[in-house]
DNA sequence: CCTCATTCCCGTACGTTGTACTGAAAATAG
DNA sequence: CTATTTTCAGTACAACGTACGGGAATGAGG
């Protein structure tokens, strides 16, 4: 039997709280207090589940892997589907990305089925790495400019709006006449192709097509 | 004739001075208090240069940014190449990239320079800002491996060394075959595709290769 | 030369953050 | 009971960005 005082929580329930703050209220709103506060806990408390705010982070990311069968199998263009859904789901993942750890059997899990999609390529084993990296990176960077479109026109924020006048000041002066196009052309020409396509492309592109 | 007390400094100056710690020292160690102790200064007399640290960091990507023709003319391959030697220089740009508002004439430069080079494709102009913006994060993430694999065996950092325990615990487990043999691999292998090629192939790919 | 308006300098102070320290509280084992 | 072990959590600290406000240094007008 287990000695000691009982834990008044569990691991898992401290990180999907943590995901919760952070899925409602965004990266910055995730502190110690605030998560301390919508567990009913000490802030100190936490300290008994979690080594520090950055191991938090890299359970978040684990917590939040499973894989699901549903986006396909162990190609790269499933993967890439599967980390992008999981991306919008979560919109914090991106800023959270550097520094992160995949230690837990999700994130390996990820990475092993990556290597495997991989292997018949021949490539070493650091070019294997190299590869799924630059594609992790590059669903985050997509995913960052979809959300920033979903927001445009919602947020002001001040800040923005200041960085659109500097922008219409420097198309006044006429020194940049294709920014000047793009920026009178609007929202309102056809969207961008797919995410797929550009996906599909960006893997035969990285694999030597 | 101006009046008033005469600045002890110049905007440059400040900029320049903070590029400095963030190239020695990183981008953790570039705080105000930092900056204004190199400078000479107080630290709230910075703020007669700058609005706010954000404002400071768009200031160093400015003034990092100018062009340099030596890298080439006007294609994708050539700006991509000229960034990927900005970020190599200046290893904390990768990091502060997220939130950056492109407001100077280099910057807007770089912009109108691709968006030039994306012309003929005759794609919609929030198709080729979406390029531009995913062809920035691809370089990042590439340098940020290539600097990540420059310090492997000099860091330590407590922080990594776990995180090779957990994978080699992980792959002493068995479950992943693929990971193991990454691992027992080492560096020995030939070294990967060359930036200019991987780059290229990317380019080639977005474009709709 | 004096005064005033203007501009910059910067010490002090506040709120927020992550977390080290410490001791109380709650359980089991003997 | 007592001892041991584990968790809980209040207090406290250092570091951060920066708001505030008064002092200092200049040019302009009389």
């Amino acid at each position: 039997m287990p000695r000691g005082r009982p834990p008044a929580h569990t691991r898992p329930q401290v990180v999907a709280a943590a995901i919760a703050v952070a899925d409602a209220d965004g990266l910055d709103a995730l502190t110690m207090r605030r998560l301390a506060a919508d567990l009913g806990a000490g802030v100190m408390s936490l300290y008994t589940y979690v080594r520090d705010k950055e191991e938090l982070l890299d359970l978040m990311f684990e917590q939040v892997s499973e894989f699901d069968p549903a986006y396909g199998g162990d190609d790269l263009l499933s993967l890439v589907r599967w980390q992008r859904a999981l991306m919008l789901r979560h919109p914090w993942m991106p800023a959270a990305l550097p520094n992160r750890q995949l230690g837990g059997p999700n994130l390996l899990g990820y990475l092993e089925r990556g290597l495997v999609a991989l292997e018949p390529t021949g490539l070493p084993g650091g070019a294997k790495m190299e590869i799924l990296a630059l594609l992790t990176g590059f669903v985050a960077s997509y995913v960052t400019n979809e959300l920033a479109q979903a927001r445009a026109g919602v947020t002001d924020s001040e800040r923005v709006g200041e960085h659109v006048a500097r922008l219409q000041a420097a198309v006044a002066s006429g020194a940049y006449p294709q920014l000047a196009r793009v920026m009178s052309e609007g929202t309102t020409t056809a969207p961008p192709p797919s995410f797929e396509a550009i996906a599909a492309r960006m893997i035969a592109g990285l694999l030597g097509g």
